[in-house]
DNA sequence: CCATACCTCTGACTTTAGTCAGAGAATTGC
DNA sequence: GCAATTCTCTGACTAAAGTCAGAGGTATGG
């Protein structure tokens, strides 16, 4: 059995048993649509554009739905402050109320999966789900190319400075780095990539491509949420290939020894430690890595 | 995390991922009601009957759908020449060409949830959801109490003569065995258990029940391609609880040497060989297990 | 052979789901 | 300050999904 069948044996038997159910249980009181919705906008609330991103709906529609809701008592609309064209949900107490029905079903779903089974198929078969959750996320996430001043890149590069802040021993001032400005990961002089999940970014890095010198990766950052899914792996194989396009064949970048996983990575992805190339601050160690050159076809 | 938050977690992740692709791969060109139905005929064809079940569709809207795609050429309907009240779906030349676009986008599908992972990776993946797929089926499968006589359970039975009968050294002779009518194993002298996966009969399991005397087990049988289950195990823990009911405190079988994997399975369920406890000609082993009667509360 | 049950179909519906084209407010870029 | 853009909403639709109550053949058990 190839790889695709697996995956399309698993597909059908998934979308038959958990799929069905799952809309099923949610819809039992109302319109499948209108408790997707329900369930989507949460204790928390949402914004309306981040609900219809998010499902994938029509804007008319869901203010449609909304609507229906509304008049029915379970969630209120109102402008969000910052930007009164944007207009938050929120649900009220009777929302609230009906969100715990759909929590409770959530939970009778997943236990009437696990029930049939005895305790050691239960623990194989929850192990097996996280793995396959772990991995389904991890391909969904999508790798862009982004100007590093548009918000998701900034968003990116101040939890990266916050991050490297706490970890560092001696803590870090951007001003003092060698690469003040991420301005200049930007085409042609480099490239700078973020990583993202529903939308959301989870991840960058950035590649310096000085010409006629080594490349030179810059500012790899991961959510800590959306770590163990291979993200640092992807781009660096990522950036590799953007530099080997470039014409580059050596591909560098220097780190922290604080960042002990990272050193672990760039081990294992074929980086060799090399005496300092730059007088970076912050560095402890120097990586440096040949790449060959793609071949025209 | 429970192990109920684990797979809620999970089924979030794949009724996004896998669930909406699925219907949106599969309802490019048609209704994706009309899709799923050409899907499930397949190519060998099917009773409306059969479909109807299987959809969990109202009988009217399923003769309707297939009005639609008998206009459209894809399928013949006809009477089954058996019994002229059923009647039986086969996709035409033309069906079997839209069929066969169905399972291209299949692929397709499977295919884009590996595309943005690493070798490595896929093959966690295709791993973890091959364990995923086994278990959900194995929860999938229900075991009724049915009267010997009914159809599924004779089914049941004939598959076990005609495994055994190939399987024994010596052959199988129903009318030598000690229990020449599996009648026997109906209350209130006996239970007689089969197992189904999408109402389809995938193995059975009786229990004697002699007044004042131990309860034994008798024609167990498992489908080979639902092996590996846990299905055995299923049955003997079932069946013990019912003899335990029953005021039993002692279960005990005897098997044929040739089914090494019952007799491994009697073992690891806490089964001990015994001396032979009767005179059945094709048995080797004798089993005996104290049961505990359970606790009213 | 007759009552009963079974299976599929048709007609007449309702409800959901979803689309499309603007209108009207609020914000942003120049 | 004005044009362009963004965001949400309404009206006016269409298509799909699904339900319900029979009608009319076909088998089955006595």
């Amino acid at each position: 059995m190839t790889q695709v069948d697996a995956v399309r044996r698993f597909n059908r038997t998934v979308t038959e048993r958990v799929g069905v159910l799952h809309d099923h249980y949610l819809g039992l009181d109302r319109p499948v649509a209108e408790a997707r919705l329900l369930w989507e906008i949460g204790v928390r609330g949402r914004d309306v554009r981040w609900l219809r991103e998010r499902l994938g709906l029509d804007s008319g529609y869901v203010s449609r739905l909304l609507r229906s809701l509304e008049t029915d008592g379970l969630v209120t609309v109102e402008p969000q402050p910052q930007d009164r064209r944007v207009r938050t949900v929120r649900l009220t107490d009777a929302g609230r109320a009906e969100f715990a029905v759909l929590d409770r079903r959530s939970d009778e779903l997943a236990s009437s999966l696990l029930e049939p089974l005895n305790t050691d198929q239960r623990a194989r078969l929850v192990a097996a789900m996280a793995e396959v959750d772990r991995l389904l996320t991890a391909a969904t996430v999508t790798l862009d190319v982004v100007d590093p001043d548009r918000p998701d890149a900034q968003h990116c590069l101040r939890s990266y400075t916050a991050e490297v802040r706490e970890r560092f021993e001696t803590g870090f001032d951007p001003a003092r780095s060698l690469l003040p400005d991420a301005g200049e990961l930007r085409p042609p002089h480099g490239v700078f990539l973020v990583a993202r999940l529903h939308g959301e970014p989870v991840g960058c890095a950035g590649l310096k491509l000085p010409a006629g010198a080594p490349a030179e990766i810059k500012r790899m950052w991961v959510d800590p949420r959306t770590r163990g899914l291979g993200l640092g792996r992807r781009f660096l194989t990522e950036l590799e290939e953007r530099a080997a396009q470039h014409g580059c064949d050596v591909l560098r970048l220097d780190t922290n020894k604080a960042l002990t996983a990272a050193i672990g990575l760039y081990h294992s992805c074929g980086f060799q430690e090399v005496a300092a190339f730059n007088d970076e601050p912050y560095a402890h160690h120097w990586f440096e890595k040949r790449i060959s050159t793609p071949r025209s076809d």
